[in-house]
DNA sequence: ATTGCTGCAAAGGTTTTGCATGGCA
DNA sequence: TGCCATGCAAAACCTTTGCAGCAAT
C-alpha cells in the first residue's frame, strides 16, 4: 500500500485500511453515485467480509476527509459521489426512471455561496437537485394515458 | 367547512377532511419547515387521534395538490414547507445548530430550468440546499477548541 | 351501497450503535 | 501494550402498507 492517492491524506493516527481504499477507489472511478448497499456489492468479489456499517462509517471518514459528497436525491438511500476535482455540479433526477444527470450551471455556486457568506456562514456545501421527467418517461407516460 | 382555502383545489370525488384542512393550517402558517412528526404534535390539541401515518398520506394528497413542498435537508426525517406563492427559494441549513433560513436568489431557478428543459425534462422541481455552520455555531466550536 | 379517508398495527428499508475481535504501531 | 478499525448483531429511526371501521355522498 505504498502511494495510493489516499496516502497524502490521511493524517496521523489514522490508518490507511483495504476497505478505505476500496471504497475510495469504487468511488472514484464509478461516474455514478452509489449508495452503501452498491458499494458493498461492487466490493463482494475483493472485500467478501465488507458489511454496511463499514461502508457507512468509512464514507463518514471519507466525507471528513473531504473527499466523498453525500447527495440528497429525493426518496430512497443517500447516495455518494467523489468528484474528481472540487467540481461539484447540481443533479437532474428523473422522477419516472430514476436516471441522474449532471448539469453544468457555472457561477450558480458563486452566487448561493457569496450569500451565505454575507449572513456569516462558513464551510458552506451546496447540494442542487432538480427532479424532473424525463421525455422518454414523458413519452411512457402519455401512451398509458391513452391506453386507458 | 364552507370556505377553506384549500377547498377550490379539491377535485371531484375527493373530500376535504379536518385533518387535511388543518395539516395545510399547520404548514401555511408555520413560517418554519416542519416534519411529520412535528405536525402532528402541533395539531395534537385539535385532533388527538391523529397519527403518523395519516400525516403521510395528506402529505402526499397535498403535493399532489401542488401546496406542499417536500425538503430533503440532509440527514433526519423529511420536512415540508407550504410557501405562500409558488415563491420556492434555496434554503441554508447549520450544521451546528441545524437552523434554517431562505435565501434569495434569483434567476437561479430560472437557469436550471432552462438547464433542465434543453434536456427533454418536464415539470421541474428544484431544490436547493446549502450547508454551512452559522456565525454563532462556529464561535462556540472555536471556544471548544480553546479549552481543550 | 359505494367510495374515500382515517386509525391502528405491523412491516419495510436505511442507518446507527455496542461490543468483541483483529491488525498494526 | 495500546489504539484504531473491522465485523457481527442488534437497535433505532423514519416511512409505508394492510386492513377494518367510519363518514359522506
Amino acid at each position: 500500500m505504498s502511494h495510493h492517492p489516499l496516502a497524502q491524506m490521511v493524517a496521523n493516527g489514522t490508518r490507511l485500511t483495504p476497505q478505505r481504499q476500496l471504497i475510495w477507489d469504487v468511488l472514484h472511478q464509478s461516474a455514478e453515485h452509489l449508495t452503501a448497499e452498491e458499494i458493498r456489492t461492487r466490493l463482494a468479489g475483493r472485500l467478501p467480509g465488507l458489511n454496511l456499517p463499514t461502508v457507512y462509517r468509512t464514507l463518514v471518514f471519507l466525507r471528513h476527509a473531504g473527499l466523498v459528497q453525500e447527495l440528497h436525491l429525493g426518496d430512497g438511500p443517500v447516495r455518494y459521489e467523489a468528484p474528481e476535482v472540487d467540481e461539484r455540479h447540481p443533479h437532474l433526477v428523473c422522477r419516472g426512471c430514476g436516471r441522474i444527470e449532471h448539469v453544468e450551471t457555472d457561477g450558480l455556486s458563486v452566487t448561493l455561496g457569496a450569500a451565505a457568506s454575507a449572513r456569516g456562514y462558513a464551510d458552506q456545501e451546496i447540494e442542487i437537485v432538480v427532479y424532473a421527467t424525463c421525455a422518454e418517461c414523458a413519452e411512457l407516460r402519455t401512451l398509458a394515458a391513452v391506453n386507458e
